[in-house]
DNA sequence: AGCCTAATAGTCATGGTTGACTATTCACTG
DNA sequence: CAGTGAATAGTCAACCATGACTATTAGGCT
């Protein structure tokens, strides 16, 4: 939960920005690299300015309703350095919901266990594929390394998903 | 969210248990597996039981403060039925907490951000330790499937570690 | 008999996340 | 210049998950 603070610390840091240009800037860029929603953002924003990591502004232009513009503070800028510290020191646990299928997979027919799983692989390649087609060298080396460390994942699930179709298919020689 | 619910009603579909015996199995047999805790177990089956999923039977042993225990019902087994089909034919999105350090890597001096990734290294290689020592062949193919699965993927997170530091590495010669 | 630990069986306040909704303004088209 | 779709800027009720807490009973040791 820590890493939308980070996230939203690291983009203020850059330059103070409101709200909807976070999440524009999240959904447009990002969307690969993290899931967080437009409402969460702002309850995160709320939170961190009720802490005093950031400072809220309001701005007028035109005749538009007056926006929110946050920018980072030296607290936060403090925060930002732990959190990212703290964010690369550590390796993520790989809990998967796919894996509670993967379970019960004994209690389906090995035929169709066969063809659900022929389904999953190619719903992967399709990801892949989109990864894949993801823009490279616009927001920096970070955020490229994070996309390919993505992919790396993804291509791992699929080599995996192949070999274990063709172990099945061995166990079960379908008709 | 729903794999929590195909967890629950696969384990029931199996025997009839009261919480405890759930909670217990899962932290001891599937904890590498699911992160579910036992408030949410109870509050799943809670769910689950309302909307006639499984059935709740009071049960007194000896002197005991009766428990409850759970059975699927009908209904149920038809859920967890149309629950793991989907599960099975879905892949899994990646995304991982630890990508929104490395997007703000640049952020930092090389030789910390070295520094930090070799700690991440470090932890991983922790994990995967712990992910081997588990036990196989207790409880069924397809938990050894989802081992397996699980442990592809952090040794896949341990190649690209290790590659991505060796080229930062060259990189930046430190020093 | 008394005491301690582990097993058993929960509850609850709190906090996080989000789908769905509302409203205003801008830019363009016919 | 009325109408429309996209951009802008949020809010809110509802749901989920869980750390921390409470209690009782069983079994063993002294």
């Amino acid at each position: 939960m820590d890493e939308q603070e980070l996230l939203l610390l690291g983009l203020l840091k850059v330059q103070s920005q409101h709200t909807y240009q976070l999440n524009d800037f999240i959904e447009r860029n990002l969307s690969h690299l993290t899931e967080m929603k437009k409402p969460t953002a702002y309850a995160v924003l709320e939170r961190l300015s009720k802490a005093g990591y950031v400072e809220v502004r309001g701005e007028q232009e035109g005749k538009r309703p007056p926006r929110k513009v946050y920018s980072i503070t030296p607290a936060g800028e403090a925060l930002y350095q732990r959190l990212l510290r703290e964010n690369l020191a550590q390796s993520d646990h790989m809990r998967f919901a796919g894996n509670v299928g993967l379970m019960f997979l004994d209690d389906l027919p090995a035929s169709e266990a066969l063809a659900l799983l022929s389904q999953r692989l190619q719903d992967l390649e399709r990801l892949i594929t989109v990864h894949e087609q993801a823009p490279r060298h616009e927001h920096g080396l970070g955020v490229d390394l994070a996309l390919e460390h993505v992919l790396v994942h993804l291509r791992a699930d699929r080599a995996w998903l192949q070999s274990t179709l063709e172990r099945l298919e061995k166990m079960s020689p379908t008709r």
